[in-house]
DNA sequence: CGTACGTTTGATCTTTCTCAATAATGGTGG
DNA sequence: CCACCATTATTGAGAAAGATCAAACGTACG
């Protein structure tokens, strides 16, 4: 990363995956106010009840969103990469339904709302950028279900490999067939309604049946297009502009 | 219901249980052109890969969001009830990423895209009833995701029951302990990602507890207490402004 | 070099699924 | 109103995916 690149770059990077912004739009987004919070594994970002002021943006860094039932079992929601917004929903709504919790290190752009609210009344590209991105986190959820509700522990894996490789990919981190992954198995067993028990034998057959390569904090896809057929996976509901191969 | 009602007054009510629209807000949405389509039980309103020029409303009976699996398992993403906009996300992206289909017969009004679009840009209030539609139903796909992927079967479909009686209890649809549910047990089952065997026998279960009682479309809570308790139901996620007991 | 956290493995148990058959139920035409 | 058909609900028996419990193994880091 450029030493000298605009805190809020990610976010224009991420926005500009779907939606179309000019150079005016693009200058008003960088010039809205903000604070940066270098934010340590596992911070929380926000808390279900919680009644934010300001809008987070995660500029660097990985976060996750969940929800605990009654007794305390943990569902993760959504897994949030460089340059999402985490909050546009308090643009509109009062309370945090969910939490959202850091993934590993990281920092995030805190932006008044009211500042925000103001691009959006004025300026139409901006509002149906911040919509559109509501939209697809919806999209996604709905995607979620179905992975959870319907496929079974090989598939789900695969899939939700592959929409992380996805995401990642249509913002240029990582290479084609690598990118960082820097979850944990218990992580990812609150991802897919799974144990994480049952994830590292899962895992471990993916792997020997050479779909995935897991190093560290790194994963590879070898086989993507096995990969893809075996998570049932479509990049549809991403609305990614321009289709890529996953 | 009155038979000089307008065709779209469902709508205000649903959007009227968020937001504040004001007689001008109500005027102009009752001015929208509209076709209305009567429907059977069933029908697709709207395909997966459609791009659809017009927003439905539901305005009489019951519908549902679907998505499947390659291997045409079926899972339903979201229950709609008579008011809901099924659409609005096509305000703001091209492509459909699920169906929707007629749970029972029906009525939906057809409005054009770029109508809503025009009441959306010049009336506030408008856009911001629309926005919290879109969130609030984001908000309960994250929901079903922890539903889904971490309750067990019993509280599952307590859960969605409760979620279910509340949602029409907020638009006055049913008594305080009683409420239409005009929904196959197999339905039930692809909503919760169970199976429709294992749904019967929970479902009699519940019954037998004395947590519900079901009779042809009907189903009854006589301990809603208790229901809520089993099903870990708080009707948080849903961002009713008046908190009900449900 | 020890502690904490994450991964891996084995053995056993449970929930839920699958398969299969039977009973209700609702709607239809006569 | 009745016989018939299609759909939905119910029940039983057996199988399987995944959970649970428990322990050992790695690895990073202070």
């Amino acid at each position: 990363m450029n030493a000298a690149e605009h805190r809020l770059e990610p976010l224009l990077r991420s926005l500009e995956v779907r939606s179309n912004l000019d150079e005016a739009d693009r200058q008003a987004l960088r010039d809205l106010p903000f604070k940066v919070r270098t934010l340590d594994a596992s911070t929380y970002i926000l808390r279900e009840g919680d009644l934010p002021e300001s809008c987070a943006i995660l500029i660097s860094g990985f976060a996750y969103r969940q929800k605990l039932t009654g007794d305390g079992a943990r569902q993760i929601i959504a897994l949030h990469i460089t340059g999402d917004p985490l909050d546009f929903q308090h643009l509109f709504l009062d309370v945090a339904d969910h939490s959202i919790q850091m993934l590993t290190h990281g920092a995030v752009a805190m932006i008044p709302r009211k500042d925000i609210q103001h691009l959006v009344h004025t300026r139409p590209a901006i509002a149906s950028a911040v919509v559109s991105n509501i939209l697809v986190d919806s999209s996604i959820s709905r995607e979620w279900v179905l992975n959870v509700g319907r496929r079974d522990a090989r598939a789900r894996l695969a899939h939700l490999l592959c929409e992380f490789g996805s995401r990642m990919g249509a913002l240029g981190l990582g290479g084609p067939d690598s990118c960082e992954l820097p979850i944990t198995q218990e992580q990812l067993a609150d991802a897919t309604g799974l144990t994480s028990v049952h994830v590292n034998r899962t895992l471990k057959a993916l792997e020997a049946a050479g779909l995935i390569a897991r190093s560290k904090r790194m994963i590879s896809f070898p086989d993507w297009t096995r990969l893809r057929e075996v998570g049932d996976f479509s990049a549809r509901y991403l609305h990614l502009q321009i289709q890529e191969s996953g």
